[in-house]
RNA sequence: GCGGCCGUGGUCUAGUCCGGUCUAGGAUAAAGGCUUCCCAAGCCUUGGAUCCCGGGUUCAAAUCCCGGCGACCGCACCA
């Protein structure tokens, strides 16, 4: 038998695809474990060069799904993996990013110690502004101890999973490393808007390196420590929250999990079309919705079937602090089960409220009324002779503390009697409130943000699963043709008379089209049929003699392992054709 | 982080229980050549393993013991 062990035997077990997928990506050079002369570590992985190219090539259709074929609409921005503190205090990851941790010293169980402390003691006031020894000394003065053990309990440990880092050689210069591309998106946002006209809605976009300190990635390349994440922050109106591409996708068929079938405990997705889903409110708003149906279509388009396919709604309690709503996509893995592949969420106005509130930047845009409006707003005039009558000289202090104060404010805030007001005592008498009317062009608002975000090492991983076949005690990876690493290879069915020659001069046209083509001349046709299906490559260019009598040459398709034959002429048509080339 | 289980050329494995016969065997993959052939055929040649790392026991360790690292499974964790 030629092959190694292709679903034989692993101490007593099957392979199963997972396996199978690890064991082919180490031998032909798609993904390994990171550092692994040193021993390896758990959340990191290293592509190889098959690898490299397929995930370059998922990033890249992902790139013209989401992007490209958004032009004027989405656009692509890169900014650092490092960002100061600051931004990750903002985006809430410094606080909610963490965890408070106890452990029982008797069972080694874990438990969150503020949920611990809750559920023994009740609601303790502060109980989230404490430090690490304020909660232990809470600890041991109420007597809390591990829920299921009674044990002892450890003191507190923290884990965030940001990945901390200083800027420069100054040990309080503190940064993170990004958990999300997001934020750079966020934090640039009113720049962008300005410098592309002004317009609303606007997506950005980004694919780059995060990292994420996770306690204990298990998995292989499903969860890792470091990945590639491709994320669209998708900007618009709360107040014109209509999609305008939602007719394309309309009829859609998503399979969807909605909240209220998580909570009743469902687990058979409904079939929706991506406009009832709406209708029905399971999806809260139009852009999400539209995403998700690009998402479907491009999981679908990286090989993985429908029906292993879904949506599932995220419970409150099982959403990140930035979410109104969330979808995730889910894939059926064979040994993993229901893995998220991308997350759809209803950021709301979250993130720009919270970075206007920590930078002080305005992040709000101006919305224009059809009309300009005649509103009538509260305004106050202050009476000069009863003020001049208490302070005398300072008459101009006081005068311009009243102007500096929004004149709704100020009436709650000598509803019950005089206030001290940036340390002057302002008695009601002081001013007379009156209404006035005003034409107003618009008003300032803060947008809105859905965010699609995707995994591209999981895509890849993905990609190589759903493709793994075997026929006949050999490996075909059949991955779309959009995504294959290599496009075609091309081989002389013997070396000589000419034959290869002839072969080595097509190789060398071909990838001067661009097209990445590999030449193999070594072995019988039919090893070279094989290694070429174990990476994936979609066809394969065989030279004969037929070839020197009337220039046509064989394409050998890796699915069918049926063989056509072509015009050399017209090669490059069919490749381009087949490999949805622009 | 806890418990279980495991770690031998690129890959899959034999050997480990019961230490020596292992200067670690096989298959497959890889490289070079022959074969000139349309699906891993065959033949010849070559390279490739300090048996995960470190320590210990012993005359002697892939094998026994301890520690570490890593994989997998279960628990916990998973913005």
């Amino acid at each position: 038998m030629y092959i190694i062990n292709l679903g034989l035997i692993r101490e007593g077990v099957p392979m199963d695809k997972y396996d199978k997928v690890v064991e082919l990506g180490r031998r032909r050079g798609f993904f390994w474990p990171s550092s692994e002369i040193y021993g390896g570590v758990a959340g990191f992985l290293d592509f190889g060069p098959m690898g490299a190219m397929l995930k370059r090539n998922i990033e890249r259709r992902w790139r013209e799904v989401f992007i490209h074929q958004h032009h004027g609409l989405v656009y692509e921005i890169e900014t650092p993996v490092i960002m100061p503190a600051k931004v990750f205090e903002a985006s809430g990851h410094v606080e909610n990013f963490t965890d408070v941790v106890v452990e029982c010293m008797q069972c080694h169980k874990r438990f969150r110690a503020d949920h611990l402390i809750l559920e023994q003691v009740g609601e303790v006031k502060g109980i989230e502004g404490m430090t690490n020894e304020e909660l232990d000394a809470l600890i041991l003065e109420k007597g809390v101890r591990c829920s299921d053990c009674q044990g002892q309990l450890s003191k507190i440990s923290k884990f965030n999973l940001l990945f901390r880092t200083n800027i420069g050689p100054y040990s309080e210069n503190v940064a993170y490393l990004r958990p999300e591309a997001a934020q750079g998106m966020f934090v640039n946002f009113k720049g962008i808007f300005n410098s592309m006209r002004e317009r609303l809605p606007i997506g950005l976009a980004q694919i780059g390196k995060v990292a994420r300190n996770e306690i204990s990635p298990r998995q292989g390349p499903i969860r890792l420590r470091e990945f590639t994440i491709m994320e669209v922050e998708f900007f618009f109106d709360p107040k014109s929250p209509g999609c305008t591409l939602i007719d394309d996708v309309a009829d859609l068929k998503l399979r969807l999990l909605t909240e209220d079938m998580v909570k009743s405990n469902e687990s058979e997705p409904i079939q929706v079309c991506v406009s009832d889903a709406l209708k029905e409110g399971y999806i809260k708003t139009e852009w999400l919705a539209y995403f998700m149906a690009l998402s479907s279509k491009f999981i679908s388009e990286l090989g993985a079937p429908v029906e292993s396919q879904m949506f599932i709604g995220k419970p409150p309690e099982e959403r990140a602090h930035y979410s109104a709503q969330t979808f995730d996509q889910l894939v059926k893995l064979e040994r993993w089960g229901w893995v998220e592949v991308s997350g759809h969420a209803y950021r709301t106005d979250y993130d720009l409220s919270r970075h206007m509130q920590y930078s002080g930047q305005d992040m709000s845009v101006f919305r224009k009324y059809d009309a300009p409006r005649k509103v009538k707003v509260l305004a106050a005039k202050p009476r000069v002779e009863a003020i001049g009558a208490d302070h005398g000289k300072n008459t101009g202090k006081v005068l311009s503390v009243i102007k500096g104060i929004e004149a709704s404010t100020l009436r709650s805030k000598l509803s019950s009697g005089p206030a001290e007001i940036e340390g002057v005592l302002i008695k009601p008498d002081y001013v007379e409130f009156y209404e006035k009317e005003e034409a107003q062009a618009g008003e300032r608002f803060i947008p809105h943000v859905a965010e699609p975000s995707f995994g591209a090492d999981r895509l890849t991983y993905l990609a190589l699963e759903c493709a793994y076949s075997e026929r006949e005690d050999r490996v075909v990876l059949r991955l779309p043709s959009s995504i294959a690493p290599v496009s075609v290879s091309v081989f002389p069915l013997v070396n000589r008379d000419g034959i290869w020659e002839k072969a080595y001069s097509i190789y060398r046209d071909l990838k001067g089209l661009g097209i990445i083509a590999e030449f193999d001349d070594s072995g019988s046709i039919g090893r070279r049929y094989a290694r070429s299906d174990e990476i994936g490559c979609p066809y394969a260019v065989t030279v004969d003699y037929q070839t020197l009598q009337d220039d046509t040459a064989t394409i050998r398709l890796r699915d069918t392992w049926e063989q056509l034959r072509v015009p050399i002429r017209e090669l490059r048509g069919f490749l381009q054709g087949s490999l949805q080339m622009r």
